[in-house]
DNA sequence: CTATTTTACGAAACCGGTTTCGTAAATAAA
DNA sequence: TTTATTTACGAAACCGGTTTCGTAAAATAG
């Protein structure tokens, strides 16, 4: 058992209320009594309970990050982003793995409305529909912001990347080198962002002269092997493919690794073009061009927006942040 | 406000007691009244403050993961690992970053203290001593794992990987493959690990014959540039390098970045390997031969020791496992 | 010097659960 | 039929803080 704020009291003969308020601070305690109690703590090396004073003004201090992994540069910089900022403000970080399963996200979500934290932020799992009840009545429980995938018809803050935007620069620049039969890696579920990043991609095709461009969305499994089955099966087929667009990082991981077995060249063969953002991305061979989300900024808008909101000064539902994403151009769309 | 206790016993004409028994299934409590008592909670949506109860009984289904980063592909496996435990047994999970800062993890762990989380599982940061008394009295007062780096001196469990002899054999490698100017790029500070790993390395130089191992091991920097700075200095050196052991991660990136700087072929001129977790080791220019760490089940193995622990069935202070790390022949050694 | 205000502190309620203990009613044993 | 034991529930204390409110003593005003 640890020391409580009773022990105290009882050591220095005074009521917990009165150490209660001089530890706070309080105007109504003498600096002399302030300074007993300070120092008697100190010295008792007291640590108060967080929990306990939560009770009364229903605050824990913690936030919550649900997410589908950790394994994975986008979430990891966008957590390191949250939590320089949670730390700053004092406040203490939970960390919920969803794996890509809608099930377990929605029974996480079920079991954060008991006041385990004060806020939340959330990149949904593939299969989250856009209009998600679950979601939406969090939402109203306690501060929710989506963070890169969103619930679109949630009404509550989102920040993002201009996906659509992005995705049309990165396939315009895939045309500029050349490329004519480029195919988009799209994920099993559809995901907010990879909805956008496949619009930006018809968009551009249809700018340019490139018919039928649904028959250049290639649906990919959430199983790795399956959807590297996927990629070879198309790599392979006969009219040939020249460009690649992975929508998610570990399609282009696994693009290049259909690419070593079907013994095709990037980019002489087939050029390749991912949403990532692996640091070593320039160390791949070849080395990978990429368009790279400011996940770090993204973590970060992220969670400030979600401390206003705590703080009572903002309305999430209008809130809404796009931050721009970078074109990395390398060997690999040369 | 949420669902209360006190409002569903209000509610149906009950004590609070009443509806808190029925809820936990006591046997004080009829059929008849436990039925009423879940259809009206399920009804109003109740879910319990986790944090109520863990006042009296002091628990609070929260355990702490303390690391120096996430963005790194050991950590955030290790994290799934714990992970899968945690979630298998209903256990929420905290993390604290401590970005290899000493100072940051020791006020971290003295926070901890104030009974936020159950247990803890920790692998500390550089500069932290292997009879840190922070570690020491935080170990007193409630479950502490080490997992892969670790304070020896502090008498708790911990989670290894086999070091000293995987950088015995990943040297042996290097001289069988024909180096005798070998390096090992070290880390700033003294972690546990990456002196397992000199040692490993020194013993298999002096096994092998090859004289004045200290002269082979190179202190590197935390700050990415001074360290790439380092390296280059050293493969440019008068007597050739031809073989470089990263002891961890970072510098295995790094090391690639410096040799394609300096214009030397990977492994002609120079053969590398690293401890590293990358996935894609495999994909890079050439492929890295890596040393990998079991991630995944250190962390669960270190997850599973703490819920041991947590159920008072061990006695962490005597605990020690110890997983093989498994290393991978690529090209870059070839 | 009395009346009023301020200062400094204590008693107790409260937050939302759990747990102990007491007890009326129902059931079983004698 | 009387006594002993269960059964099923309620009252209240408790966990460790915070907060409200009441009040002696001290300071200030009149």
């Amino acid at each position: 058992m640890g020391i409580t704020i009773r022990k105290i009291a009882k050591d220095l003969k005074l009521a917990v209320s009165t150490v209660s308020k001089a530890l706070r601070d309080s105007h109504e305690i003498s600096d002399e009594t302030k300074r007993l109690v300070f120092e008697h703590a100190r010295k008792l090396q007291y640590v108060p309970n967080p929990y306990a004073g939560s009770l009364k003004n229903r605050t824990t201090r913690n936030i919550a990050i649900v997410l589908p992994e950790v394994a994975d540069t986008f979430f990891s910089n966008a957590i390191n982003g949250i939590d320089s900022v949670a730390q700053a403000k004092g406040y203490h970080v939970m960390v919920y793995l969803t794996h890509e399963s809608r099930e377990r996200e929605e029974s996480i979500l079920e079991e954060l409305r008991s006041g385990r934290v004060d806020g939340i932020l959330i990149s949904v799992s593939v299969g989250v529909k856009r209009d998600s009840a679950v979601h939406a009545r969090l939402a109203q429980d306690l501060p929710l912001i989506f963070f890169d995938r969103v619930c679109d018809e949630v009404a509550t803050a989102k920040v993002l990347t201009d996906d659509f935007e992005a995705s049309y620069k990165a396939t315009t620049h895939l045309i500029s080198k050349g490329c004519r039969e480029i195919i988009f890696l799209d994920t099993a579920a559809g995901l907010s962002i990879t909805d956008q990043r496949r619009s930006g991609f018809l968009k551009a095709l249809a700018d340019h002269g490139i018919k039928n461009g649904d028959r250049h969305v290639v649906q990919c499994s959430e199983d790795e092997n399956e959807s590297l089955d996927t990629i070879q099966k198309v790599l392979r087929r006969k009219n040939k493919v020249d460009g690649v667009i992975g929508s998610v990082e570990k399609l282009a991981i696994q693009t290049y690794t259909a690419c070593h077995a079907c013994g095709l060249s990037i980019p002489r063969d087939v050029k390749v073009l991912a949403f990532s953002n692996l640091q070593i991305a320039a160390l791949l061979a070849p080395p990978l061009t990429t368009v790279v989300q400011p996940a770090f900024e993204m973590g970060k808008a992220a969670a400030t927006l979600l401390f206003k909101a705590l703080a009572r000064k903002v309305d999430l539902r209008t809130e809404r942040i796009v931050l721009p994403s970078v074109l990395h151009e390398r060997e690999s769309t040369q």
